[in-house]
DNA sequence: GAACATAAGTTATTCAGTATAACACTAAGG
DNA sequence: CCTTAGTGTTATACTGAATAACTTATGTTC
């Protein structure tokens, strides 16, 4: 029904996906060309074209489908009453990085060149303005979407630097500091201060 | 005694430094040409290779001498004893901001394309490294690395925000947020925990 | 399975930006 | 004043982005 379901074109996109994945992981973001990744997808020229407007959108597509299930994950666990167990949360948001390592990884090189880090930014500080705002106190000199917008900041900082150091420390012992030094630390000063 | 001493070439880079400025805050700062930046500047094309590898190198230098001032308060005032006033230490941050918002802009604005926003967590992360150090219980799930990360990181983040949100709570109001949220809890989750 | 529709390939062309070279011009400093 | 070094002018090569016209291949439908 769809204009996707032709197989031509699900075997195109997936190609092009496939080429601008691999070829981002083995070098810079801003050197990767539209030729780079028709001759690594084995296309032809213009039919990156015929799919995408620009590397940007192309990417920005690899990623949403790829953010979309950590995102669900988080906004699941931050739901229910008052954050139940942010450290087991942050055990599986540091397990479900491991897994997928390769997309952050690529999040981080190109989140660079793209509006997409502030994309990012902005739904994740929409899912803990949940967790935020009950706790709100109105003597607090903190608004709450700085708040918000500072968790998800520095979530995804945190995240960043565990790339970075290889993932040394284990995704639990990450749970544990996702929990410290974030999520408690912050509601700790926006209910106090 | 220098190269740089001739009067010519102090003005040719003057006048390159300042295009740029003033290109990177009217447009996209990956639309900016060299050809845009030598127009602006009144000087020909070849002159900026000149002087400059690329628009990128021309940056750094305009951010590092900008930042540079910044950096030398932000270290002062955190090298004293334990974190002797934060709030003050915060209000003094972002008046200086405040000043110079205009160059903060720019790093925000192109922190994305250059490795350049990696270079300013790190420069950050080891004034800060020095603050947490002392203050570091080896019974702590936090390494004192992820602790100064942790707060360059959310530095640059409120700055960014702040900015975003034409900086609208005053310098001072953003000393105290600062003094909460990033470094008081910040401390407290490195002690308790 | 023939006819049609649509996707993909081929080839050529235009355009913008990067980068460099050769040579003429002009200002700085001994 | 005269050498040195910086700048301007012009020409050129190269790369990637973007589009057009036309042909070939592959699904879908009757």
């Amino acid at each position: 029904m769809r204009s996707k379901e032709d197989p031509r074109v699900r075997k195109t996109r997936r190609l092009l996906r496939d080429a601008l994945v691999s070829l981002i992981l083995e070098k810079n973001y801003t050197s990767v060309s539209i030729k780079d990744i028709t001759a690594r997808a084995d296309v032809a020229y213009i039919t990156f074209f015929r799919h995408f407007e620009s590397i940007d959108h192309l990417l920005m597509e690899v990623l949403d489908d790829g953010l979309a299930e950590l995102m669900q994950q988080i906004e699941a666990s931050t739901a229910q009453t008052g954050t139940p167990n942010p450290e087991v949360e942050g055990k599986f948001i540091f397990e479900y990085i491991e897994q997928k390592s390769d997309l952050f990884r690529i999040l981080f090189k190109s989140q660079s060149v793209t509006p997409l880090r502030k994309k990012v930014v902005t739904s994740l500080s929409a899912i803990y303005q949940k967790t935020c705002s009950p706790l709100y106190n109105s003597r607090s000199c903190i608004p709450v979407n700085v708040a918000s917008n500072h968790i998800a900041t520095s979530l995804l900082a945190l995240i960043e630097w565990w790339l970075d150091n290889m993932m040394s420390p284990s995704a639990s012992q990450m749970g544990k500091i996702y929990k410290n030094l974030i999520i408690d630390s912050t509601i700790g000063a926006v209910t106090s201060s």
